[in-house]
DNA sequence: CAGTGGTCTAGACCACTGG
DNA sequence: CAGTGGTCTAGACCACTGG
């Protein structure tokens, strides 16, 4: 046989999903049930689970079961460094206004993603950056008390939440999504602009050895703001 | 023990390269050498150094061994995939709708980008990319003919613009810049949406060692597209 | 409790690379 | 050829989840 064991059970499996079959959250064939209709080993059938799991598709919870995941999007690479930084390289002055630096309990979405459980406390930092007086960024960022627990206390004009992080709690992973988005009315407000306006949404969630540091949510008027980057390639 | 065998392998190899012991293109530990130095069973060192390969640090090659990986881009990089690729990887049925392939003379804004003079010609094309039938990206695209004389002579139905230019022109350079539009009116209608609605705007201009090989504008409804990432740190 | 996924063993045969 | 990684087996014990 050329085609490997896993490799047709991978395939059987996205053949599911493509058809609309599984639909996402639906669970599918457990490692034993594999075995059997596939006449192969469990490390095999579990192998062919976890590459579909690492690769997004499926999602493995012990004790119940493997199951479709959301489809999402994901394609790219991409670091976003500190918007001070990105101002000040450009010889522009940088500024922000604190809006609010406050501890809250996290609710059922905000501990689903920040990794921790419904109604531990988390902080709640949101501001407003500016270049050359102009707004240009709007950040409302979690970040988990336990992992950082003096970050209500730090003095953001000195050092931004970004580089204050990556100061405390060096990040070894990353995860992000870029959309466009119409503003919300206050985002809108703090942006000085009219919620017409499209702007893009950078959602930036940072882990460090001990877990999920900061979830980052950064919103740029469409008309101020662009991500650029230049890739070499070094074939 | 509570850690398992094959992440304090992980961490073992992760501290050599972290220290320098071990620089980029050494050869690490083979499978069997790990086996007797951990007393883990093949499969315990392979899943070590398997996830380890995964995650960028090592590099695999049958025959030959396992060597330490270069150190990883830490720019602002963002590579961007065929569309049709992204659709097909999620599971799901991909299509296009050409809307026009034309030579065209350059205007003088055009020639700048494209690096050529005014008037000279240049290679046009616009197609709408589907996702199980839904418009997911609008691409308008200019193509150099001297680098690319068979450009408006394909069908993109069988290779994506993207695809069949990577083939014949491989890229050393790539320059992108993403931002939050409003569609125009145009653009709007082909995909579907209204011109409310806030749309990702991608621009992309390719390099290969002739020149400027092509420059793309890409644009997805907010509502139905998201660029997402995932980043390991590997310091 | 039965069923799930998580870790692990001690073997096997194979394809590939260099000398 | 000896050594490497690639696929695979048929078991084992474990931690976790729900009923």
């Amino acid at each position: 046989m050329s085609i490997p064991a896993y490799q047709q059970i991978k395939n059987f499996i996205l053949d599911q999903i493509q058809k609309g079959t599984w639909l996402p959250g639906a669970q599918v064939p457990s490692e034993n049930q594999l075995v059997e209709q596939f006449s192969v080993s469990r490390m095999t059938a579990r192998r062919a689970l976890n590459e579909l799991s690492d690769q997004g598709f499926l999602k493995k919870s012990q004790g119940l079961g493997t199951f479709v995941a959301d489809s999402r999007p994901l394609s790219s690479v991409l670091v976003v460094k500190s918007i001070a930084e990105e101002v000040r390289e450009r010889g522009h002055s940088y500024s922000n206004n604190i809006i609010s630096v406050r501890r809250i309990k996290a609710d059922s979405l905000q501990a689903t993603s920040m990794g921790v459980a419904e109604g531990d406390a988390l902080i709640e930092s949101t501001m407003v950056h500016h270049e050359n007086g102009t707004p240009i960024q709007f950040e409302h960022r979690l970040v988990n008390p336990v992992l950082v627990p003096e970050y209500d206390q730090q003095d953001f004009n000195k050092l931004t939440p970004n580089e204050y992080l990556s100061q405390v709690a060096p990040l070894t992973e990353a995860e992000l999504s870029i959309e466009a988005v119409q503003p919300e009315k206050k985002v809108g407000i703090a942006l000085e602009i009219s919620n017409q306006c499209p702007c893009l949404k950078v959602t930036r969630r940072t882990f460090s050895q001990q877990g999920i540091v900061s979830l980052a949510e950064l919103i740029h008027p469409g008309s101020r703001y662009r991500l650029g980057s230049k890739i070499s390639v070094g074939k």
